[in-house]
DNA sequence: ACCACTACCTGAAGGC
DNA sequence: TGCCTTCAGGTAGTGG
């Protein structure tokens, strides 16, 4: 579930009640995630003071005083759970349980276990922040940029997008939106998109993302949910899961068509998009 | 280097 | 009611 927008919803989520905080406590249920948990993982992180938090990608990163960090993905089915102080609910596949010196419980809770933690010590780089792209929302990030990452690719542009190293969280939702938006074919060649139509699928990934972000930040209190839930909102998509419907822009009404690419499901329209 | 495919894991939804 | 199949928003690893 989670792509950039959803990452970036949690983070400041967990930043109101993490920041400057204590970890009094980190239990960790069960051995793994989809990794291992690296060796003292919640020793590594009790005791120690929350300074901030942040997101690069589809990852957080809770930043400690000694200048470690705590590096997190939510893989499809990741949720961070705020429970209430005087009620804690716990629910299956709670897997991490953070508590703070205030008594905030937070949970990391994820069915499937294809999330997964990592910590990151003084000084590092982490291997797999290494490899990714730029952050869309960056003002680096524009036309001529994703046009050299696409040179040379003959894969459909809705996989190269995909691909973490050309763009940094872009996922199998806002992929397909970015190109209705830019009225760009799933289908066309990747090293076909360049000049204009570069500058405007960039400008529709940065549009989007940052709607998508605005909708978490507006419709929740503060990016915090009643019932603790961080960052899933009510979504307006106007392809994606929209298969048979008709296309909204004006003068369209097409239905909007469905296909597999890659193994993943493409949301678009015929017509529009070219 | 690139690209398609598989594996990882659980749960929800639909067909029968 | 239950059994079976298919699908799900991600990414690392493999082999062509």
């Amino acid at each position: 579930m989670p792509e950039l927008p959803e990452v970036e919803t949690v983070v400041k989520g967990l930043a109101q009640v993490m920041e400057g905080r204590v970890l009094t406590n980190v239990k960790a249920n069960r051995p793994n995630l989809r990794f291992p948990l690296p060796e003292g993982f919640t020793t590594k992180l009790s005791g120690k003071r929350v300074i901030r938090l942040s997101r690069r990608a589809k990852y957080g990163l809770i930043e400690l005083e000694d200048e470690s960090a705590l590096l997190f993905h939510l893989g499809m089915s990741g949720r961070m759970r705020i429970l209430p102080k005087d009620n804690p609910i716990f629910e299956k596949h709670d897997h991490i349980v953070f508590t703070t010196d205030d008594g905030t419980i937070i949970a990391f809770n994820d069915a499937r276990r294809f999330g997964f933690m990592d910590i990151i010590a003084k000084g590092e780089a982490h291997p797999m922040l290494a490899k990714l792209g730029p952050e869309p929302l960056s003002n680096t990030f524009n036309g001529p940029e994703l046009a050299a990452r696409l040179k040379g690719r003959r894969s459909p542009i809705k996989s190269a997008i995909l691909d973490q190293a050309v763009v940094a969280g872009v996922g199998n939702i806002y992929a397909s939106e970015a190109l209705y938006e830019a009225g760009i074919s799933p289908k066309r060649s990747a090293h076909t998109v360049e000049g204009a139509r570069a500058e405007r699928l960039a400008g529709a990934i940065r549009a989007v993302l940052t709607r998508a972000i605005a909708a978490g930040g507006s419709s929740l209190k503060d990016y915090v949910r009643v019932d603790g839930e961080l960052g899933y909102f009510q979504h307006q998509f106007r392809v994606y899961d929209n298969e048979g419907e008709a296309c909204g822009n004006d003068g369209c009404g097409e239905p909007i068509l469905r296909i597999v690419q890659s193994g993943r499901s493409t949301f678009f329209c015929g017509r529009c998009q070219r």
